[in-house]
DNA sequence: GATGCAGTTCTCCTATAGCGAAACGGAGGG
DNA sequence: CCCTCCGTTTCGCTATAGGAGAACTGCATC
């Protein structure tokens, strides 16, 4: 359940960030003065409609506003105890990131041998999005029918809701890293193929 | 801007994939038939403390009803283009995510030459986290006191909202990728009379 | 065609979100 | 001390969110 009070409080922050008055707030979302005031201080609940109105005069996404998570200590993954992965194609994957709950964020590293295609990974869920970088070697990154070529040193930010697919058409080993943030529609689905 | 009509149809869609009535997300959400069926169809503005009551009846996070789904193709950046900052201390850092708005991750290659002390970094706030996977040398990382020796290949996870360091003790440089997600500072403010 | 039923929409009515403007309170400045 | 400025809170008033139940719709079965 939502916590009007943690609301109000990050509306707050987010605005004393940006040296925000509520004046200057109130012209930039189109919200009143003193509703603005009654949000921060929780005395009423806006609207769905006023609260976007707000994060966009924050600059935020209306979600950062209403997300909170959680948090956790520290865990080690040695490079022996990594959670390795070879594949039939003879590329190797590695899953670096320990399994946190309620955590939706993976990091892997990926090694492609020369001319190696690790062929197409299915849309995720809405919402999902990936980072690689490139280590070394070439990497062909497919993105719904759009083909980029990375190489040592490249990164690339790309929404994860369509079909992609990795491969190293080079003379070379490629290696790379991804982050992913995938989101998963309920049921508990099987982590990245 | 939210629209409405996005937001009824996520709300029927996910009731419909429950296989849920009108009625039924009536009595788990604690949220009127009525209301629900005026939301669904965009003719009315639920305020936020609804809308979490009818996030909760569907069993999803309010957070995945309001966000929009990213729209953004593949966003590349070169090698070449990378940003890096040089430190006093001889480590560099750079940064390989491309801001994106709406997401608070960062994805990082951080260099130590032999030797070298990057420092330590503010705890940031409650929720932030951290993954680092070290590439090559030694890297000491240390949280909250807590003193960690990781080498090639190891990684490790940890909630960054508490003082943190890392370091290079070793004759061989160091290089790691750290991904963060960071939070928002929130809570810190004075309380109003 | 009538009857029953499950799901959805419409019809009031009350509580409150939301706005404009006035009132309040603190930090300088005279 | 009194005034002025600036930001925040409070005060009425209006529009609308929200609840309870009636009315409608579609689809079976008799």
């Amino acid at each position: 359940m939502l916590d009007l009070g943690v609301l109000g409080e990050r509306v707050q922050e987010l605005r004393a960030e940006r040296g925000l008055t509520l004046q200057e707030l109130a012209d930039r979302s189109s919200v009143s003065v003193s509703m603005l005031s009654s949000v921060e201080r929780a005395a009423k609940a806006p609207t769905v409609t006023v609260l976007s109105r707000i994060a966009d005069g924050l600059g935020v996404p209306l979600a950062k506003l209403v997300t909170e998570p959680a948090q956790d200590r520290v865990i080690v993954r040695r490079a022996a105890d990594q959670d390795v992965s070879d594949h039939p194609g003879g590329w190797r994957r590695t899953i670096l990131s320990p399994v946190v709950p309620g955590v939706n964020v993976e990091l892997l590293r990926t090694e492609l041998p020369p001319g190696c295609d690790a062929g197409d990974f299915p849309a995720y869920a809405s919402g999902s999005h990936e980072y690689v970088v490139v280590q070394e070697g070439t990497l062909v990154l497919t993105v719904d029918e759009q083909r980029l070529t990375l190489t040592a040193g490249d990164s690339a930010y790309f929404a994860a809701d369509v079909v992609h697919g990795f491969a190293n058409p080079g003379p070379e080993p490629c290696s790379y890293y991804i982050t992913a943030l995938i989101m998963r529609p309920r049921g508990g689905g099987p982590t990245r193929p």
